[in-house]
Order: C-alpha cells, then sequence, then structure tokens
DNA sequence: GCCCGGTACGAACGATCGTGCTGTAATGGA
DNA sequence: TCCATTACAGCACGATCGTTCGTACCGGGC
C-alpha cells in the first residue's frame, strides 16, 4: 500500500508518535476520514506502518545477508547492507527513533518492537553461529554478544550519521566493525613475539 | 527549577516533543498559563529542559569522571557512572530518545542537542588522551574512534536494558567495554608462540 | 503613600488531534 | 441487471494543543 510507505517515510523522520492522521490524509491526497478507514485506529495504524517497515529491512537487508555464502562473508553481507539503508534514511531509523519513544510506554507497540528486534538479534546471532559452525569465527565466542556489539556499532552510526552529521562515520564504523571482527575471528596472524611497542602491521593496518 | 525536574523526567519518557504544556502544567500543580509564563515558547521549554538535563549529566557522569586518576581510571569511572546513570532512566535517556527525535527536524533544538554532544563525545576522546599521555594507551589509537565505540557501546546497553529489559545487559555492555580498552591497552600481556588453535588464556577470559 | 516587576490565575482563541456517522460513486460476482 | 461490498468524501464531535489576554496578589524601592 503507498499510504503504508509515505506513513513510514514520516514516521521514520518525526517519529512513530507524531506520525498524525490528518497529515498523512493530506500527504497521501485523502480525506482524514477516509484514510481513517482502513485502520481502525491510530494504534493499527502505528503497527502496520511497523510491520511495513519490518517488511522493508528483511527484503532490504536480512534476506539479501541471507544470500551470501555461510561465514564471515555473510556477516558481512548483512553488515553492509545494513549500512546502506541506515545511509538512506529508510526503514532503520524508524526502528531507532521508535525503540527511543516507546521504551518506557507499554502497549501493544512496543510489544511489537520488543519482538521484531529480538527477531533481528536472533538473525545476527544465527548469522554468527553459522559462522562458527564454519570454522571462521572462534568456538568459544558468545553469538549473541557479537550481536549485542554489532548492534551498538549500528546505533553510534545511525546516531553519528543522522544527527552529528559526521562525515566520517561510515569510516568509524567500518572501523569499529573490523576491530569486533578481528578479535572474534580464528586464527588471529600471530604478532611477531614481544611486539609491544611496535604492535604488529597486520592490527595497526586495521585500526588506521 | 522543580518544575524542570519533572519536565525532564517526562521528556525522558516520552520524549521531548510528546513533552506538553498542559500535561506538565499538571504535575507540577500550576495553571496552564501560569506555568507557560516562565517560558515564552515550548521551543525554550524544550531547550531549558535540555539544558537542565545537560547539567544533571555533567554533575553525575563527566564531573565525578575527571576526579578519578588520569589515564585508564578515569576512563572506568566515567563507564561507570555513565552505566548508572542510564540504568536509573535519567537524563541519559533524554538525549537519546531527543537525538533519535529530532535527527532529521532543524531547529535550535536540534543545534542545542548537536552541541551537546559533540562536546560530550570530545570530553571522551579528551579522557582517552590523557591515557596516551600517561602511556595506558597505545599511542598509536584515535581518541575520536575511542569515542566512538564507546558511545555505541552505550546506545546498545541503553537500547537492550530500557526497550528489551534483557537482564543480561548490564554484564554485555561490560564484556563489551573490556574488550575494547583491551584492544587499546598498550603492551597486551604476550600471547604463547604460536598458539592459534589454542588461544592466550588472558584472551579467552577477558571474553568468557 | 504609590508604583512596579514578578508570579500566578481563569478564560478564551484558533488549530488540530483521533474518532465516529452518513452518503455516494465505483466495482464485481450472481 | 441487481445487489453487496468496497473506497472514499463530507461533516461534526469532544478533547487537547500552544498561545494570548486581562487580572489579580505580593514584594520591595522611590
Amino acid at each position: 500500500m503507498a499510504v503504508l510507505a509515505q506513513a513510514a517515510e514520516v514516521a521514520a523522520r518525526q517519529g512513530l508518535g507524531a506520525l498524525t492522521i490528518g497529515d498523512l490524509a493530506a500527504r497521501t491526497h485523502l480525506s482524514k476520514s477516509g484514510l481513517f478507514a482502513h485502520f481502525q485506529s491510530k494504534e493499527v495504524l502505528q503497527l502496520d506502518v511497523l510491520a511495513y517497515a519490518r517488511d522493508r529491512f528483511v527484503d532490504e537487508v536480512i534476506r539479501p545477508a541471507t544470500r551470501a555464502p555461510r561465514g564471515e562473508a555473510r556477516v558481512r553481507a548483512l553488515f553492509e547492507h545494513w549500512a546502506v539503508v541506515g545511509r538512506q534514511g529508510h526503514a532503520e531509523c524508524l526502528f531507532v527513533s521508535a525503540a527511543a519513544e516507546f521504551d518506557d510506554q507499554p502497549g501493544p507497540v512496543r510489544d511489537q518492537l520488543v519482538r521484531d528486534h529480538r527477531d533481528f538479534i536472533d538473525s545476527i546471532a544465527q548469522m554468527f553461529r553459522t559462522g562458527i559452525a564454519e570454522g571462521e569465527f572462534r568456538p568459544d565466542a558468545d553469538p549473541e554478544q557479537f550481536a549485542f556489539e554489532l548492534h551498538g556499532i549500528m546505533l553510534g552510526y545511525f546516531h553519528a550519521h543522522r544527527l552529528l552529521q559526521d562525515p566520517r562515520a561510515g569510516e568509524r564504523t567500518r572501523r569499529a566493525f573490523e576491530t569486533v571482527l578481528a578479535d572474534y575471528r580464528i586464527a588471529p596472524p600471530p604478532a611477531e613475539p614481544d611486539s609491544a611497542e611496535s604492535p604488529a602491521p597486520a592490527v595497526a593496518a586495521a585500526r588506521s
């Protein structure tokens, strides 16, 4: 539905709570009551927008990633698609702002938000798990810990990119991602013995 | 002003945009016009709330941290105080939700938000810099990169703690923090030579 | 004494909020 | 061709939004 696309765009910009029926009706060239007839209430509208954004996110981030080869390549694909979606200010910002908005007001919207997010975190952890099974990640690593850290990096990215408009946000994000990945990867390039003052070139390159 | 404390609490819960003058007047047992007289407009109210929250944050997080010894101890103190404030749902959530809310709507509130946040990031970077000067952190490290990564971790913490109510959020956050710190610390405990299959115990301990 | 700036009030404003009810033009299967 | 369904518009409702106005009370300086 084209209405939901418009609604999602507005909600991503102003927040789910600031999404107003009258404003949305004007944007879609519909009457307020005509638009309202499609949803029984504003809450249903918010839930529909959330579902729409989730479908978009699955289509543009998760599914493309699962088409990449299992293991680190898949995790990298997830990262890349995720960053692209966030950069364009699409669905992702909706989830970030909605999460901050509804983190303290109970109700169906919050519940759905929690479910969606838990599912996504589980997807990340699962992709990481296949990386362990493929022998690319350390077998003693905690997949949910990796999901937590990756998610934090992306939150920082959206923050720096959208609010601060830091032109180096992308570069910083990628560097943090590579560092985390390097920490979890199996068989890191062995450092030269006792090179505390002059760190291993591979590590230094990953950090500069 | 007690009114601002109430306003900050509401804004932290519902967001700065959902902070309404009538609602705030009822909470403070004032008439709407009587309360409105103190601020010339809602925008000024939002800015005042922001300034109030910033002062609280400086008092409860930044200043206590600067009283800790220079170097890693100070960075750790910052982390601890930051986590405590975020856990109690005080000022920090206001900044997180406000950032997500105003990241796409220009105006004085957004500008102030950006200034405050840049200042805070700079504070983190500066604390890290003293750690370099003290010889505790790698001299080739990028302080702003560290600030970015720490900030991302905390964003992930607030998200997991407040929205998902993950009981393991604190533990995950601390682990991520220790990992990042270990990456930036100088003179990591030297790994046994050629221990690719069995990683160094110190690293494994930091991750489990 | 008087005046004055601050602080608070009640009432009201136009606008917009979410939400109903009613009417109607279009549509598609029987 | 008829009829049920759908998709919309029009209008109106009570509530609440931010804001303004006029008006008190109350303190201290002239």
